[in-house]
DNA sequence: ATGCAAATTGACACCGGTGTCAATTTGCAT
DNA sequence: ATGCAAATTGACACCGGTGTCAATTTGCAT
């Protein structure tokens, strides 16, 4: 390795290796002078700071994680760029791991994966923003972390997605096409944010002064065959809903499937929406009207909080704004009035 | 933090420390009393190695990255979890860097992500494989890759997966289906894979003694809207095709989505396939005919090499295995006779 | 010029490991 | 028992940084 390292700076500055990491780490306490000069030989020999040796010594890797378990490729693909993007911008690494959240084990494994990579930050994606066992765990090794849709949405250290709201004005919109049987198909039970789009479902539908038959309301698991498996529940209903929302586009998605294969039209016979805005969304015939989730900026903004974190700056002045992303209403293809 | 040091574990024994890193790193020359001896108090006391405190003193991080810049997010998502999988059983943790291929700087962005990372390892995926540059510039600061279907597969250090037959069978079983205006969608001109898919559809047809019309291959870029433009362009032609292979899935999917907007119905008036067998086959109506590349297998194959090769084992034995891996056709809803 | 607090700087030890080399112990032939 | 090569072990320096604390310098009031 051809690397320049600390003692080279000090030498050819003619100071102590001490002063060029004040220099580097930008502590008070120096003048002006040495201060300049450091910076220059800093520049004329390129060097960069090893953060190994500085992990060490610290005992800080400044490393950071995602944890992911989630049923949606799509949703986890938005957020890995996100946070992807902020590392690149804040010149950090971005271990990935991927866990399987009904693994009796699996807070050991994660244990094994932080003694592997001394990741001294993490980001959890849901069902894993909530498992208590695990935030034990992590608080007992110090490890922080950011929380991505958590039950509890008022913790500091977490960043949301108005869920509630999205479900509501999507299932508005609905009622706006003058749709009277509109159907919902759950997310995981384990997952706050299922609970928080039926709040959202269920309000839109009473505030309509609607009476709402609860045989329109099927279980989902957020995957794609728990979408088709409540369309084929919802599709041979008498009467047929004229229009389905899953609470996220891959089941929507698994929905449009099963409805083509009865050969429904839609939008004209069956309009079909979901949650999250997906990639996935614009691929599928016809295009998905959906309710965006500012995915790649939760994911951005998560990896920024942790990031702050971890370098000790607090969240202070514009940076501590709102952490409950709102959402945006994308209509495209899937849905019209009923008949259409 | 309260972790263990290798001095704990060397006051426990009533050795010096040097001895107990022999013990973990498995070196001759120590008596079997002396290894069971500490491997006992290493158990004892749940000692862990510090891997911050190896790398530094080894010069040696060995911390993998993948790099990635690729249009099919549903290639990459199976690459990763196959890569992940491997990285999980070798207890070593996977760095993730997304880079644009495009990117006057990619290759300085690239070595910095390296600097501040000191990843020692690095995964490419096309088209960074052949980016000769690049590879110049890890080859300078010694940084070890493994590359995954590069232009010359028969460098030691590569993956591939047998484009070439992939479409040749495909285009085998179309003609077996009895089409006979067999249409091609290439994939993108800077990626060998596309060359290759489009060398086993040309031998294929020629195999089948059919003189090709050159008006059925247009030029495609392995994402979703080239594989529809490709399909406006294909499905307008008189006569027009009654199947069409594209180089990869997401194009396919493009193409599937066209021609449901023209109203044309599939399989009967129009077989489309693709190649890959990303999960987006199956969520799609109908499912996509496709042909599965091994796409886990080379991640977990690309990681195991790059692992080996860094711990220094030389892969020998069964492990020099082909690293060529091969296709199997899955004929799902999207293809079928001419006019069945 | 003098005194003193504050600012600046560097010597030294340390973070948790490994490499080098010399010292000690072991095993075996004589 | 003796000699000698091979096996085993540990002292010490080092990887590239940072923390502590004492020494030196600076800036200002007197």
């Amino acid at each position: 390795m051809s690397s320049v390292t600390i003692n080279d700076v000090a030498r050819h500055a003619g100071v102590s290796k001490k002063t060029v990491s004040r220099v580097i780490n930008n502590e008070i306490n120096v003048s002006a002078e040495t201060r300049t000069k450091v910076m220059a030989v800093i520049h004329q020999l390129g060097f960069k700071r090893n953060p190994l040796g500085m992990a060490l010594a610290k005992n800080r890797s400044l490393f950071i994680a995602l944890l992911a378990d989630n049923p949606s490729p799509g949703y986890l693909q938005k957020l890995q760029k996100g946070i992807l993007q902020c590392c690149s911008e804040e010149h950090m690494g971005l271990f990935l791991y991927d866990c399987s959240y009904r693994s009796p084990t699996l807070v050991h494994e994660i244990e094994e994966f932080i003694d592997n990579t001394l990741a001294d930050g993490l980001i959890l994606v849901p069902p894993l923003s909530d498992k208590q066992e695990l935030l034990d765990m992590l608080q007992r090794k110090r490890v922080r972390y950011i929380r991505i849709g958590p039950k509890d949405q008022d913790s500091g250290d977490c960043v949301s997605f108005n869920g509630v709201k999205a479900a509501y004005e999507m299932t508005q919109y609905l009622l706006r096409l003058h749709h009277k049987d509109i159907a919902f198909v759950l997310g995981h039970p384990d997952q706050e944010s299922s609970h928080r789009c039926e709040r959202g479902f269920r309000n839109a539908i009473a505030d309509a002064g609607i009476t709402l038959n609860e045989q329109l309301i099927v279980q989902g698991y957020y995957t794609h065959q728990s979408g088709v498996d409540a369309a084929a529940t919802l599709l041979s209903r008498t009467p047929r809903p004229t229009a389905i929302l899953a609470a996220n586009d891959e089941m929507a998605v698994g929905v449009l499937y099963e409805a083509h294969r009865r050969g429904i039209k839609i939008p004209a016979e069956l309009s079909v929406c979901g949650i999250d805005d997906i990639s996935l969304t614009t691929k599928v015939w016809p295009n998905l009207t959906s309710m965006r989730q500012p995915i790649n900026a939760i994911g951005y903004r998560a990896a920024f909080k942790l990031i702050k974190k971890l370098k000790g700056e607090t969240a202070a002045g514009n940076d501590s704004g709102a952490d409950i992303f709102d959402c945006e209403l994308i209509v495209r293809e899937s849905t019209s009035q009923p008949g259409r």
